[in-house]
DNA sequence: GTCATTTGTCCGCATAGCGAACAAATAGGG
DNA sequence: CCCTATTTGTTCGCTATGCGGACAAATGAC
């Protein structure tokens, strides 16, 4: 396959951003926001809001912009056409049904974790895992666990990338305290996180090898801080984990 | 608000009718398969793919190209900066809780629906119904509630632009027999789905309406056909689905 | 009401990306 | 196994596309 510099759409790329610029905290945009947001200029991000909503990917009130169900086709193109989610979802649920906690699968994705299953036991008030939902993975159990699977140069490097934000009292965010978390979760082979994304919320994340996909996977199960301590975590999830762990490298 | 025909960006459409191309059926595809599937020329299709996979939303072995999770950046956009897929959650967990079956919210794109939210009781074998999928109106129990409330030159319309294909021996195809179930759902203000779709499942539906969002949804719930009759369905499952649909208007 | 600032739109120009044409790879037939 | 037919992948000249500077309209400040 030869690749020449005259191959690329730039105009795919803006597109895609322009997408990606509307979150919870950016619902409706006019297009001088998303032109701020993106670093396009205002004539581009002009060009590109219109061109979403006449395909429908978008629809405005003539000075707002919002996003369609539409868009949902394109994340739904990935996970029918990604075999893991579909074989991971069983196991996840069956770990959130005997925990009645909330399971995940999420993966790296530079220096943030992605979810890409996840499985909520109803009864609780769940901090709802989206698929799709990107975290930094310094402040994740997950994300932790991943990191350890890698070498010193790239942790580092992973970790100057992610701005180490304090999002409660309790996030650790020194790089000292990062790398011992890290160089724990490696020897332990379980990572932990407590109440440094959300008080009220830990988790606990075991890594997953895909060697099909010459990619590793974080498992975890994130539970109400009101109902167990770190320790009764690791006593009484872990092993059901490791079950799941097992049971999921059968499948794959 | 002033559009002009210059103000398009066709790369834009391109580039999504790529990443839908990808499917269940499709999850690995070479330049020329996508070339085909998507009505594109080969160089165009080239471009589109090497690009997408310079964002890192595509990866390529230098013949077959696949999605990576990097496109579940886009639904998230829509699931994150939509104030719906949030507010239902609870409701669709509760209902899945109360039922022990599978609940859904869906709406109407074109002449098929959407799955904006679900939520599924662990203990099945869940047909996992995935965010972001889309079904045949026509033969779904959302889809025919959601039917109901158009008029009927509108009906005939969607039922036409929908190829009625026959996924089982009881799915009804006749436009004679699907005007009859959606004016049916109508005057009960529930539709029904009596494994049409897949042989096993059945599912009822009652419509939610979103003025602020001036648009209709579908409630639904499926259960496994061996658990109940479609008269036990409506017996049991009826109730806590007006219920459901009582507490969802009372949030909106 | 006037001016300053922000937001939205137009249009001439450069170039990005189109696809006809070519090349390479694969399949089929004798 | 070689030769041919067909399919798949890549190049490159030309032109339509989409860029952004410049202008206009709207909003806000005083």
């Amino acid at each position: 396959m030869k690749v020449n510099d005259r191959d690329f759409v730039g105009a795919m790329g803006k597109g895609l951003a322009v997408i990606e610029a509307f979150d919870a905290s950016s619902q409706r945009m006019t297009l001088s926001e998303v032109a701020r947001k993106t670093g396009l200029t205002r004539p581009t991000a002009r060009r590109y809001l219109l061109s979403l909503t006449r395909l429908r990917y978008a629809e405005t009130d003539g000075k707002h912009f919002w996003l369609t169900h539409r868009v949902l086709r394109l994340g739904h193109a990935f996970l029918s056409s990604s075999p893991l989610p579909k074989s991971i979802q069983p196991v996840l649920d069956q770990l959130a049904e005997g925990t009645k906690e909330a399971a995940s699968l999420s993966t790296m994705d530079g220096p943030e974790i992605v979810f890409l299953a996840s499985s909520v036991a109803p009864r609780m008030m769940a901090a709802t895992i989206n698929v799709g939902l990107h975290l930094p993975a310094y402040c994740t159990a997950s994300g932790r666990i991943l990191l350890a699977s890698l070498s010193e140069a790239a942790i580092e490097r992973l970790l100057r990338a992610a701005v180490s934000r304090k999002f409660t009292p309790k996030t650790r965010t020194s790089r000292q305290e990062l790398l011992k978390e890290i160089r724990n979760a490696r020897r332990n082979a379980y990572a932990v996180n407590d109440e440094e994304l959300e008080i009220g919320v830990r988790s606990i994340a075991v890594a997953v090898a895909v060697p099909q996909l010459q990619k590793n996977f974080a498992m975890a199960v994130s539970v109400h801080a009101g109902r167990m301590s770190v320790t009764e975590m690791v006593a009484r999830i872990l092993p059901k984990l490791q079950s799941g762990k097992r049971s999921l490298e059968q499948v794959l």
